[in-house]
DNA sequence: TTTCGAATTTAAAACGTTTTAGCAAAAGTT
DNA sequence: AACTTTTGCTAAAACGTTTTAAATTCGAAA
């Protein structure tokens, strides 16, 4: 197997900015190379697209002197191939699509960050799009992603979207999961371990000598959610703390200010030590209105933060939180993708789980 | 000039879905249709693509009964457009590209989110890529954007980038410029008033009587940095203070916390009053430096932050600071890409400037 | 009936690639 | 000299649409 980057990438970037870069009004093509060269447009073609197969051989035999010439003229006239026609004939794309809840959120703008950067070290481009957790838009993106011929999916799913998802897998277009988990789905799933992460975010305040401590969560029945919450019961349970005691706020996802300036101050009221939180984004809004509140952060009340957030070191001492090794998530989950692309390795379902960064 | 989303998008979401999906093992054409419906695959495109002209009539004629047929037929075999041969045959992809420095700075992450919902509704999806401020990196996407046939672009553009654009221009894609200016590109240039957005920012410390100002901004001399560090002199100088007492410390782009790790103490050590920023990243940098170092925030030393961030909210009292309205600049943009698109507009140099919202 | 337009429908040519099959010439091999 | 093999190249089909120009059908008017 030849390596599938057509050489053509590398002559397009150098010619395309050629300093003898001409009008450029009409898109040139392999047809006017081959006229201007005075060859066949497949020999341009094969110029083009020749790489070395694994045998050490050339692809295409063409003769030295014949591909300076194509290349030259390619050069000369400002090619660039035309993608449309390739993916046509070819049906591969090199675009991926990627799905989160909402781009804006500092975590999922890491994990698209670093899944950009793979793929286009890897000649991808990304597609992406926010589904907001609705199944609906959900729905949507995924059918436009698969009008635009993407060749991979790589998505954070809401509640509601196994079917579609199944969909995707019928026409044949990989996906891997990231973030949450369906045990029914055939895909590669990259999942924190959300409840041994949790128990480690409920452990920092038990060893300061915590005992009062509650957890503010989602209302959203989110697999990362869930798990969460399962390891702040078992942990909090472990610890001989009664089931009426273990309490668990939810909150919706689309309306964390208002709800949590309802939730935080009963909290204090009730003279709670610690919180522990299930993302960072509601953090975020408590410590907004506790300091709002004049309470002292760190020292009042005790907070552990969960993800990775800039904000977690603005306080002294630092909130300390469990984060997740986001590269480590990215580079696992564009490898699968890959694999599964080039068809090495079965579209199944296997869970990966990836331990939390405890910093505290 | 009819709507120019095709019916089959609403066709295809419905029908993709259909509860008699089949296997769906190979993809189905217009070709597959039209033979199980017993007409031409003209007659099947016309149906697909049918649409109200202005003047009130259909584009195609055709038959109601036969249109019903057609419609069943594509629904019973779960027809699924084909993007790239549309794309060859028409020459719109409707796929934009974006660019921008970094998609996971919360100012650009909203950017994205909000410029991706803006091109959803209209049927567009978006490819987009962090340039890392590298013109070399910027140029290479740029060009894989093309290569992929986006039908326009909404940049970021970093220095050194002016030519690559240019050449966008040349192959006849529309771009429109976010953040930063060039009066000798011509393009729309949705910017803030950032001289004035800074001359804001200080004025909310000289309000509070604070004398000793400076200022933390980037070595790098894109025109939304260097706009502000001129607002930060100007406003200063009309304060009455000296060019030698107008202090601007410029950190690198890409290593900010260790160089903040040097200057923070610095200025803190000369007892400075107030600081201001140009970035909200360089607020978030120094902050966490400042209160690891024990400095309280608005009582010790007075902050002013630059662009949104969570963060300001953090601190009681909140640290003031100047926004920008994300929403108002991402759909100026769109819109005039739109134009520009469909050819409304000329591709020429327009400024816009927009004013900067103060929080205090 | 014949004829004329309007209403439907179709054939066929594009769009720009990639790739298969095969041809001609050159170079080896007996 | 008569073969095989290798080398270098080309013609043509295919990918799935859209769109133009033309063909057909169908009523209704003559």
């Amino acid at each position: 197997m030849g390596r599938d980057v057509p050489s053509l990438f590398f002559i397009g970037i150098s010619l395309f900015f050629s300093q003898f870069c001409l009008a450029m009004s009409k898109n040139v093509t392999i047809k006017d190379i081959a006229a201007e060269a005075g060859v066949s447009i497949a020999l341009v073609s094969f110029v083009m697209n020749n790489r070395v197969e694994a045998d050490g051989k050339m692809k295409y035999r063409v003769n030295d002197a014949t591909r300076e010439r194509v290349i030259e003229v390619a050069k000369r006239l400002n090619y660039m191939p035309n993608s449309a026609a390739r993916i046509l004939r070819k049906g591969k794309s090199k675009v991926l699509g990627l799905i989160v809840s909402d781009i804006s959120n500092v975590f999922y703008g890491e994990i698209a960050r670093n899944l950009e950067t793979l793929a286009f070290e890897q000649g991808y481009t990304m597609l992406f799009a926010s589904s907001d957790e609705s199944p609906e838009k959900f729905r949507q993106i995924v059918l436009s992603f698969l009008e635009k011929g993407v060749e991979g999916f790589i998505v954070v799913p809401c509640t509601g979207t196994l079917k579609v998802l199944q969909q995707v897998l019928n026409v044949g277009v990989p996906c891997v999961v990231l973030d949450r988990k369906n045990e029914r789905f055939p895909a590669p799933m990259i999942v924190l371990d959300n409840v041994g992460a949790m128990r480690s975010a409920v452990e920092i305040l038990l060893k300061k000598g915590l005992k009062k401590i509650e957890m503010i969560s989602y209302t959203i029945r989110a697999t990362s959610i869930t798990g969460r919450e399962e390891g702040f019961i078992s942990r909090m349970r472990e610890q001989g703390i009664s089931d009426e005691q273990i309490r668990i706020h939810r909150l919706p996802f689309d309306d964390i200010d208002s709800s949590t300036d309802l939730v935080i101050p009963s909290i204090v009221g009730r003279g709670v030590e610690g919180i522990v939180f299930a993302t960072n984004a509601l953090a975020i809004a408590s410590i907004r209105k506790l300091s709002s509140m004049g309470v002292r952060i760190q020292k009042d009340i005790y907070l552990v933060g969960f993800d990775n957030s800039d904000v977690y070191d603005l306080f002294y001492p630092p909130i300390p939180h469990v984060g997740q090794p986001i590269d480590k998530i990215c580079s696992l989950a564009f490898s699968y993708l890959q694999k599964l692309i080039d068809k090495e390795i079965e579209q199944t379902t296997k869970i990966v789980y990836i331990s939390g960064e405890v910093f505290d």
